[in-house]
Order: C-alpha cells, then structure tokens, then sequence
DNA sequence: CATAGGATAATTGTATCCGAAATTCGGGCA
DNA sequence: TGCCCGAATTTCGGATACAATTATCCTATG
C-alpha cells in the first residue's frame, strides 16, 4: 500500500520513474549526458514525455539541466550530501516523534511486515523502494504530508549512492537491526531511544553514502 | 545577488515565474480550473512551454494537477499551512544560526539596503519578492544551497494568503521592524536574540497567513 | 419525474515537424 | 605547430497536428 497505482500514470509520470531506477542503478555514470533522442528510442516514446520526465527528475535533484545543452546527473558535491544528511536528521527526528504516539497494533504489525519483506529484497533497487517503505510507514502516522514528501525529496539524491553500498559486505544487516530496534522503540513508546537509533541509523548511512560518493572519482 | 538572471530562461521557465506572480496576486481562486489552450493564448505562446510551467508549478505544490482532468490551484488546509510554518521554524533557523558567524560588512550593508528597498516597495507582489531577497541574503552566508532551496519551496504555497496581509491595515511596518531588529542582532552576532526575533517574526505570520487562509471561504 | 445510457464536445497527452542554440570539425593564419 | 574563426552537424526548445480521455448534454426508459 505504498501509491495505490489507480491512475493508470500518463507516459511522461511512468518514464520518470524508469529513469529514476535506471539512474539509481547507475545507468549513467555522474556527469554524463542523458540524450533526449536516444532515451525516446529506448523506451519507444516521444521526445516530449522524455522532457516532461527530465524535468520531473530536475526537480528531484537527480539531474541538472542547463539551457540548450542538456541533462546530466548532478554530482553532490560531499558538503551537499552533508546537508541532506542534516536535513534529514531534522525532519525525520521531528516526523518519527510526532508519529510515536500515534502508532497502534496495526500500524506495527505493517512495520514487521514491511522488514521481513525487506529481509528477503533480493535485487536493489528493490531493496531501496522497501527501506522508503518503511519509513513512509514508520512516519505515516505523524499525519504530515508535507514533511512526508520531503522526506522522499531528501533521499532522491542519496539512493544511488546507498544502492552501492548493498554489495557484497553490505550494511543490510546492520540496516535491518537498526530498523527492528526502532519497531521495538516505537512498541515501547520510548521516545528517546527511538531518536536515538534513528540518529544512529542515519549517521551511519550517512558515512557509507559520502564514501560511496568519494569513491566515486572525479571525472 | 539574488539568484543573477544570468541564463535568458526559456519560455517555459519565464511563464512559471509570471504565473507564479498570477496566482499570488489571486489570478484564480484556489480550486479554479488552469486551462492550457485558455494560458497558451493568453501568453502567446504554444501549450508545450505551458505545460512544462504547469509541471514546475505542481512540484512547488502551488497546483494539484490530475491526469487529463487539469490543473488546480491547490488549497492548503490550515494543518498543512501550520506543518509549512513548522518546518519553516526549523529550517530557517537552522539557516539563521549557521549564517551568523559569517555575515561581514559587506552583506549587513546588503541587508540594509535590501530592507530600504522593502520600505518603497509600493506594489504586493514586489514587497513578496522583495522580502524573499531579504531573507535570502540573511541566509545566504550560511552556504547551504539545498536548505535556502527548501526556504523558497516552502514559502511558495504561502505566499498567495501572505499577499492578501499587505492590504490597509498593513502589518508591513511590523515586519519591517523585525527585519531591522534582524539586522542588529545578526551584526552584534547575537545568536539568542536572532533566533527569537525570528521566532517570533514567523510566528506572527503565520497568524496572519491562517487567518487569510480562513477567510479563503470553503468553496 | 428521476435516472441510466450513449453520442458529442471540450480538454488533455503524445507524436511529428520546424527554428534556434551549441558543439564539433576543418581551414586559414600567425 | 598551435590557435582562432567559421560552417556543418547535432541537439534542444517550441509550434503545430493528431490521438486518448474526460466532461457534458440529450434522450430514452423505469
């Protein structure tokens, strides 16, 4: 129950979102151009949802765009990811308290369900759309659309860095504890412990994600 | 040194702005249906670039747009308008802190100047854009691009009620004094004082922002 | 008389085509 | 040999034309 897909997605909408997984699984190296023409052929379109989707994508911070000379994924420079980092930690401490209360058996039972599923995420991509999952739904109760869609905004730029580190001596385990350990927090309606596995949890996943972005090289 | 209109911005860019004007001045009553052919003719100019501006306009959460259903002007509920003021509250401050250490001479004079030029701002919407520039340059030496970008992001759904505040019984002057008092405490490098004057400065419109809000009517 | 059904109109989404800007490549010149 | 300048090519932004979807209104029927 993440959208509920009922509107069947213009051509445009469902095209972002293949760029958005094809980007997060590195399709194009950080830099590099996205053709309009070439992506129109790929994926069997026009040019014109391609454009509506680049767009889209910009607005994510995926891309940067310039005037008559194209689109390219942007490469965060560390300071940035730093301040997404921070970002984070500010609205996803402020969403996680508020939702705290407001959590009830059913909501807890969805958090469990939701972790085994990420437990058995092979692939991942998929393995990331079930981590924004979990926290859509740890912080759902909160009743804080804006802050909710933020948090989605805030993380664009950052998963295709996280998606690297779920190689081979992945941090999935240490994700996964962490995560249990927030379900036990919020059962437990222990605020403080709560902030303070999530502050762990994102200071950690901030490290691996400035080293995957450092190892990233230059050009 | 606002954001240097150095890039001619395309035609679709350039409508976002002027309907972005358009809707803060009351254009189109929330809810009111955005018809492209209706903007295209107006604007002189195709439905390609009215489109893309209408895309951008839904991203700054100005506009609900449905598939083959058009656009709306969206209409905040009170709850997300306060949600808006409390993150605001948070990110702003954020942003005020880290600024203070690094304002000199050079950009307290900008901010003196930016504040005379408010005082003559005669029209609504340059007294809004006018403001946002103020509060821009108190941010900007914080060096923090993606928070000031959240700034902007947050204030747009606002702006449209912050408008309708500027009318006889102007809280014009209020602000002004508050912007001033901003002035002094950034330039004796008070960092309490700031912080609550801000506070404060935020609190009050978000009062006026609610009340406008309110008296929007329901349909 | 109210309502369900369908034809018609209005509006959005997408494809194709054209002009504009930029990159690239080749030639002239110091 | 190296640099600068200009034309051809590539690619992008916008306009026009067509297809798909939704809204409206009229009619027929209970």
């Amino acid at each position: 129950m993440t959208t509920a897909r009922l509107a069947p997605a213009t051509t445009a909408s469902a095209l972002a979102g293949r760029l958005r997984e094809a980007i997060d699984a590195g399709r194009w190296r950080p830099g590099e151009l996205l053709r309009q023409e070439q992506i129109a052929a790929e994926y069997g379109v026009s040019r014109i949802p391609v454009r509506e989707a680049l767009a889209q994508l910009q607005s994510e911070g995926l891309l940067e765009v310039a005037h008559y000379r194209g689109a390219r994924v942007s490469r965060p420079r560390p300071e940035e990811i730093d301040e997404l980092f921070d970002l984070r930690l500010m609205i996803e401490g402020d969403l996680l308290a508020r939702a705290l209360g407001r959590h009830d058996q059913r909501s807890l039972r969805e958090l469990k369900r939701l972790q085994d599923a990420l437990d058995d995420a092979d692939d991942r991509l998929g393995w990331i759309a079930g981590d924004i999952a979990f926290h859509q739904a740890l912080y759902g109760p909160a009743q804080r659309p804006r802050s909710l869609a933020l948090f989605r905004q805030l993380r664009a730029p950052i998963d295709r860095f996280s998606v690297q580190a779920l190689g081979p001596r992945s941090r999935k385990q240490g994700w996964a504890d962490e995560h249990r350990q927030l379900i036990a927090a919020v059962a437990a309606g222990d605020a403080a412990a709560a902030g303070t596995i999530l502050e762990g949890h994102l200071q950690a996943t901030r490290a691996v994600v400035l080293a995957a972005c450092a190892g990233q090289g230059e050009s």
